[in-house]
DNA sequence: CACCAGGCAAGTA
DNA sequence: TACTTGCATGGT
């Protein structure tokens, strides 16, 4: 497993699905409450959500930040965990107002390490959020691993069980160069992959990386 | 009916 | 450190 089977993957998947046009979304804003919502969640309901939020006006950081969270826990409902999620809404919104003014451009303007850190100490933001946020927000190089990236990886005898999220990371971007069109459409054709074919049952078929000649097993 | 979805934090040993 | 559990709606 190296960097050429990286580059190969990423070219099948992407004559296959073509261009996924990512982060689906209007606004840095909306980019990052997306992030939030979609944890664990079928982006479907997501859309229900945030299509509330749109309906009502809330899509700003003011609005945001004088809606009560029970409130907000309400016009969320269709993303699920919505009690979880709406504080951790709450916990960005009132992080980017009370240390940056509410004024996301302050924010990305800070470089990309100090960033992260940043993003993670907001309680209901993990590595993978975070790195969302940094790519799909902020624009930064940085390669976002999600469960599907474990599970397809694994199913193809690049990755094991104890792999971190911090070592598959490490391997995209050791093998790929520092793009971020590339990290932002890699990304994207791996869950469009992972939605069509590498649930966990009934195991991946017609997938489009067959070609590799792998048979992947069924496991997770 | 069961299973899954673009995670994360908190609790336990 | 290394598991386990709660969170929850909506689609298949």
């Amino acid at each position: 497993m190296t960097g050429k089977n990286l580059i190969e993957m990423y070219n099948l998947l992407l004559n296959y699905f073509g261009p996924q046009n990512w982060w689906p979304a209007d606004t840095e804003l909306e980019v990052m409450i997306g992030t939030i919502l979609t944890q664990n969640t079928n982006w479907k309901n997501v859309e229900k959500a945030i299509l509330n939020l749109k309906n009502r006006n809330l899509l700003s950081i003011d609005s945001l930040f004088s809606l009560p969270v029970s409130s907000l826990a309400q016009e969320i409902r269709p993303a699920g965990y919505y009690n979880v999620k709406a504080q951790r809404l709450k916990n960005l919104i009132e992080f980017i107002v009370e240390h940056y003014e509410g004024n996301l451009s302050l924010l990305f303007r800070i470089e990309t390490r100090t960033l992260r850190k940043e993003l993670l100490s907001i309680n209901g933001i993990g590595p993978e959020t975070a790195d969302s946020i940094l790519l799909y927000a902020a624009g930064r190089p940085v390669f976002v691993i999600d469960t599907y990236t474990h599970r397809i990886l694994k199913r193809h005898g690049m990755s094991e069980d104890q792999t971190t999220y911090y070592e598959l990371q490490s391997l995209f971007v050791n093998h790929l160069s520092e793009d971020v069109a590339l990290f932002n459409e890699f990304h994207a054709l791996i869950v469009q992959a992972g939605k069509n074919f590498c649930r966990r049952k009934p195991q991946c078929l017609r997938c489009p990386l067959e070609e590799w000649g792998i048979v992947p097993p069924a496991i997770d």
